[in-house]
DNA sequence: TATTGTTATACTCTATAACTATA
DNA sequence: TATAGTTATAGAGTATAACAATA
């Protein structure tokens, strides 16, 4: 037989199975909060700091896994929509903080809603023991390769 | 207790480890075809065509999902990189035809072995039942939601 | 008029690298 | 010098809309 230079089955690949239903997940649900003025990316900065109040340009590109000057750019067009407010830390000249607005805060849980609903729309008809098994495999493969940032697009 | 208005956990969300996952494997992938010069997209277009000999832009763009105009850009760099020839549609004065140059179709099999390998990075520990359930169900969720177009980013 | 395709324009996401201010 | 952050630049991906050629 032939070597390994047979261009395999796509399909035969859990990635591009992954990838598939993936894309079609988020792409509607970045229709969803386009209404709002948002973009997934921005949503998502924006769910960390419900939580967190304050965090650093360098705290938020760690955790997801993009380079500050990206974070930079998102919080510019953030603060540009009344979301965000940028300050000075008082204890460091060089750090600045991101915390959301009175605005901003009022507006993640409607955008959780659209996660919500999202999911629904998506894996709601799954069977119980279904949806189960694949959130524990997809938990277990970023255990078991580590992974980190948040995803994003 | 309080209404649907709380921020739920997003980590709850099957669409939240799905896009987790399919983001990391799709960039660990993407690392590995720029190797060759090539992006994802770039891939999806030259495995269509690998089997398909000849196909319009406007029936890859129905495939990929994308715009007709997006479809002339990615057409224009892989032409630009020798691995794709444009030629005029004999029997429609309209048409074009896309297909693969010689060295276009001697890179396939190289990036699908790259794809492979990809596969057995992320998904090879997995347990085969587990395996075997994660992608049927993928496929159900395609099948259910009628998905359509191929996955490219 | 309708269809095929390309081009123009614009915006998001992202990276790298240069730069500023502070430590 | 090292660090925090921003800005400049660039390129991929994508969309919409205007346009050209042909049917």
């Amino acid at each position: 037989m032939s070597s390994a230079q047979s261009a395999s089955d796509l399909t035969a690949h859990v990635g591009y199975w992954l990838r598939y239903v993936s894309n079609h997940v988020s792409q509607a649900f970045a229709r969803k909060v386009e209404a709002h003025g948002v973009t997934v990316a921005e949503w998502v900065v924006m769910r960390q700091l419900l939580e967190e109040k304050a965090l650093a340009p360098s705290q938020l590109a760690d955790r997801m896994g993009m380079t500050r000057g990206a974070i930079s750019k998102l919080a510019d067009r953030l603060i540009a929509k009344s979301m965000l407010v940028r300050a000075a830390d008082p204890k460091d000249g060089r750090a600045q903080t991101l915390a959301l607005t009175t605005s901003g805060r009022a507006l993640v849980p409607k955008l959780a809603a659209l996660a919500d609903a999202n999911d629904v729309e998506f894996f709601a008809h799954l069977k119980p023991k279904d949806r189960a098994t694949l959130l524990r495999i997809l938990r277990e493969i970023v255990k078991k390769r580590g992974l980190k940032s948040l995803p994003v697009d």
